[in-house]
DNA sequence: CGGCAAGTTTACCTTTACGTCATCTTATTG
DNA sequence: CAATAAGATGACGTAAAGGTAAACTTGCCG
């Protein structure tokens, strides 16, 4: 048997409230099993979890994650609905590699900035680190 | 001299509406002339839009795009001004590398999904193609 | 000169993603 | 058995990011 982890459990290793997780489950994120009304968090559930959190990292809204999220477990399935699944999959790819260039190219503009202003402090003479 | 825009001409090209534009003004991200009460924008006002959105789409609130939205203009400066700048750069760096990991992940899960439908269709004799 | 088109401000409305009580069960433990 | 502790539900609150409507000014055009 897999492991299961109450709220507080999950709430603290993932760095969530409580009311996260509920709220997550509201919106039909997550389904947890009851051991009468408590909660009970399977490993799986975990792992949506997981996906959901970085999902907002990524600056998706939880309706968008909610869209994509059972792209991760589709078990064998039948072949119309496989071609669904993998036009889902296509276009979020394709989502995903927009916001690789934008990422790519604030970074690229940030490295310029920063490989400036070092050299503008050595022309200086001062010291580029010890700054926070 | 340089282009000028007014309200609706920028907020057409940028896809945003004209009460975003006067929003992000509200919260000091962005201050364009006036003539009048009519406000003008000017190009340097273009970019710093274009950065906000950018932003915007890299998942960062409001607040924190206007925490480093000043990065993208510093005139020379003193070598003190300078070296906070330098590690506002590194820590927005640093961020964003973390988020170009979380994309990273994604890409390769929903990389490998893909495949993975790809080659059961295969198996199937379906086409992959054809589904949207 | 009358009138529309574009702009302005003020004010309230809405959605998303939770935070914060308040109140109530249930479970364990000294 | 009484007292925490942990969990549940429900209701209300809130911050962010605009949307929408109302009421007013102004520039230009036929």
């Amino acid at each position: 048997m897999s492991k299961l982890y109450s709220v507080t459990e999950l709430s603290t290793e993932l760095k969530v409230t409580p009311r996260a997780l509920r709220f997550y489950e509201d919106k039909g994120l997550i389904a947890p099993q009851r051991a009468g009304k408590t909660r009970v968090y399977s490993h799986r559930d975990r792992g949506r979890i997981i996906l959901i959190l970085r999902g907002k990292r990524l600056g998706f809204s939880l309706k968008e994650i909610a869209e994509w999220l059972d792209l991760y477990d589709q078990g064998p399935d039948q072949v119309e609905q496989m071609r669904v699944t993998l036009a889902k999959t296509r276009k979020r790819i394709r989502s995903l590699e927009a916001r690789h260039r934008d990422l790519e190219e604030t970074l690229q503009e940030l490295r310029g900035i920063e490989t400036a202003v070092v050299d503008f402090l050595k022309t200086k003479g001062a010291d580029a680190e010890a700054a926070e």
